[in-house]
DNA sequence: GAAATTTCTTGATCCGGATCAATTTTTTAG
DNA sequence: CTAAAAAATTGATCCGGATCAAGAAATTTC
């Protein structure tokens, strides 16, 4: 059989133990979410720590002026939550909702307490992927205050092409900061002849 | 005496008893920066985890057409690092220069390793920290996309008012994602009378 | 303290994305 | 399969920030 998916993330970086993660797994539990469900919402604490198997959802942030701006994607292999929230039990600015129907497993905040404290590799594998996550987000907060929306919308079909078919196209203009209309028209002036 | 800015910090959202922190100052080393040189430079590995005693930085990214995004400003109190590019000896996207004359203490690759591995409280500090970061980066990032250069001329002024006086204009409209031309006439127009 | 440099301000023009509105296309539901 | 709803396209107009350019103010340097 295939190794876990989790298991493949977390090695991704950093040595994970075969047995440590034998131990770690038991303490997940799997959840089925469907289509358009909110995993989390915003304005209330977020109290588990997901990780997606099969689907993709999207984070996103409902603003004073009554828009959304989605923050990101995620998908097979992506952990879906609001460490911040889930840490400290405060009022999360995010939700979560799936966009497909979803297969995840999830951590409560007592079995991330938990395997925080005694599996080192897990403390450590938090630290390096939260330190990738940082760096993520710094890149994309400065490519979206400087790159035009043309280059924004060439960066995704550089790096994440399969989103053109997997996600609604007014997904993809809020996360690249633009309207609808300006994405359709993106397209239009970028369209192979 | 005043107990170490290092360790109030440490201390701010989780317990740091004072018995580990005499262990973990002993791995710092002092350094003084003056005014607009770099602590670090994109594309090269970041060396150093800093820590703020006195002065201002800012970070940076200079962007393939030229011009540059300040991402945010490391004031007293504050980490300054790129913990990507520290952790795993790779290329940082972003440089650092001190605004003023710097007072900084800083932890090399092996001290700081050698900390995580044997202070489970600053394992936890980090995870903890790391967590907030990521819920402040996702924060501005839409705040950066959705408000207008004046709403978030007016965030400044609510969240940060002492930064009109610390920093030059031009690194805070670098900061909000617009030219000194604009910010220069947003604050004419939201002058009070 | 004067000269030189840097930073900030103000003006005029231009351009591209938002907005409003209507239509077409696609997807969903019965 | 058809009707209804949702999503995407296209058109026209408007507005605000970028850009270019010049001048004023502030800061630095010697």
């Amino acid at each position: 059989m295939d190794p876990h998916l989790l298991l493949k993330t977390l090695q991704e970086r950093h040595h994970f133990p075969q047995e440590e993660f034998q131990k770690f797994i038991l303490l997940f539990q799997e959840r089925f979410v469907p289509k358009n469900e909110l995993l989390f919402i915003q304005d209330s604490v977020v109290k588990h720590l997901a990780f997606v198997l099969k689907g993709c959802l999207r984070q996103y942030h409902n603003t004073p002026e009554g828009t959304e701006r989605t923050l990101f994607f995620a998908e097979e292999g992506w952990w879906c939550g609001e460490m911040d929230s889930f840490i400290n039990r405060t009022p999360s600015t995010m939700s979560m909702q799936a966009l497909e129907d979803c297969q995840l497993i999830y951590l409560n905040r007592e079995n991330w307490e938990y395997a925080t404290r005694t599996i080192p590799d897990y403390a450590l594998y938090q630290i390096i992927n939260r330190g990738r996550t940082v760096a993520w987000l710094k890149n994309r907060l400065s490519n979206m205050t400087t790159e035009t929306p043309d280059e924004k919308y060439r960066r995704i079909l550089k790096e994440s092409p399969h989103w053109i078919n997997r996600l609604p196209q007014y997904h993809i203009a809020s996360y690249l900061g633009v309207t609808p209309e300006t994405l359709s028209r993106i397209r239009k002036r970028n369209r192979p002849l």
